[in-house]
DNA sequence: AAAACGTGGAG
DNA sequence: TCTCCAAGTTT
């Protein structure tokens, strides 16, 4: 017996979103394939990322890597590779274990409950349940940063959507308006209204099929909902990096620890500029400290500023040549160290900082 | 619970 | 230039 209550849900937000959904629908060949891998890779690489940006990556990386074996096989330097420029790249490392635990413990087959595909590594709630809906039809409502939107203006919830409680009620919102008949078609459609429709500044509010049940539309409050308490300013780093040199004209790089932030990918040492240290002072330090040898600053490369989600920073390079009578050069701060030739610096995975110094330095050795 | 974790596009 | 933020997860 169906309630009175799923009953006025349909009639006021599943029928009109979901009739909305099919005239609308964005082209996204992966969702549409019903294979699970596809689309969890898809998944995990839209999070908190761009359908625009994703894309191309997508498309590289099941050219690369078309089935869980193939990833599962891989090695974990192509797989960041193939990751190189998407950012959040414990998302690739994650996947990558992920892709292993499906070959060895589920036979290579992608798991087909929601608790056995929660449990893989990198996939929390929403990719869980995105997963489930989208490619078995399981009844399990999705929350991202577009339902967030979309339920908290359609239900006129003004407290803080960064609250824990607050995300709280609007998942069960979520679930108790889920379409049980259409639940991959429903998570989709409420994603995709929040992406072009109820969007964060100025919604469309005259195109949305929603206009006539939506609390905030109502009231005209779409400005206010949802309300996001203001996040603390972020710091600023003044950070200096060295490219040594050795005679043969091989540069040294350095792999970052897993643990870390860009946790895998490689980079030039480098550090911190601390109070009151001059930039090539602080360069000597931190490669005596990282590397355990003495160096000497040739020639300012580039300054390069970048921005982090918590942090800004500003990096110099340059490049450097290591003191005669100088030990071997050591991993102290990194997981290795590795000499190579200025042309092999592509196949090397760097963030972007860092890329924008081998993009410079391939430039002045042409 | 709150902070860490990348990057690029929009306004 | 600057702020916000985009299909979140982990610790």
């Amino acid at each position: 017996m169906i309630s009175s209550q799923s009953q006025q849900n349909a009639q006021h937000f599943a029928a009109p979103l979901l009739k909305w959904y099919d005239a609308n629908k964005r082209d996204m060949p992966w969702r549409d394939c019903g294979d699970p891998y596809r689309i969890w890779v898809s998944e995990i690489m839209l999070q908190q990322t761009r359908v625009d940006q994703a894309t191309p990556y997508y498309e590289r990386f099941m050219a690369r890597f078309p089935s869980v074996e193939a990833l599962a096989r891989a090695d974990r330097h192509d797989v960041l590779m193939a990751w190189e420029g998407l950012g959040y790249y414990s998302r690739a490392r994650n996947l990558h274990a992920a892709a292993q635990t499906v070959l060895e413990q589920h036979g290579g087959v992608f798991p087909k409950t929601y608790d056995d595909i929660r449990a893989l590594k990198g996939i929390g709630p929403y990719t869980a349940a995105a997963v489930a809906s989208i490619a078995f039809g399981l009844p399990y409502a999705v929350m991202d940063g577009n339902v967030i939107r979309v339920l908290s203006r359609y239900a006129g919830i003004q407290d803080d959507v960064r609250l824990p409680a607050t995300k709280k009620r609007i998942q069960e919102l979520a679930d108790e308006l889920l379409d049980r008949q259409r639940p991959g078609d429903f998570n989709q459609a409420v994603m995709e209204l929040g992406a072009t429709v109820c969007t964060p500044k100025s919604p469309d509010c005259s195109t949305c099929p929603l206009q006539q049940s939506c609390s905030a539309t109502l009231s005209g409050k779409t400005a206010e909902i949802p309300y996001k308490s203001p996040k603390q300013k972020i710091p600023h780093h003044e950070i200096v990096v060295g490219i040594c040199k050795d005679e043969n004209g091989n540069i040294l790089i350095a792999q970052r620890p897993d643990d870390k932030m860009l946790g895998g990918l490689w980079e030039f040492p480098g550090g911190k500029v601390e109070k009151g240290e001059t930039r090539t002072g602080a360069l000597i330090r931190e490669l005596k400290e990282e590397l355990g040898v003495e160096i000497i600053p040739e020639e300012h490369l580039i300054e390069v500023k970048h921005a982090y989600t918590h942090f800004k920073i500003t990096l110099n390079a340059w490049i450097c040549r290591i003191n005669l009578g100088q030990p071997a050069p050591k991993p102290k701060a990194s997981k290795q160290l590795r000499w190579i030739k200025i042309s092999e610096l592509h196949g090397y995975p760097f963030p972007k900082a860092n890329r924008k110094v081998t993009e410079a330095l391939m430039k002045i050795d042409v």
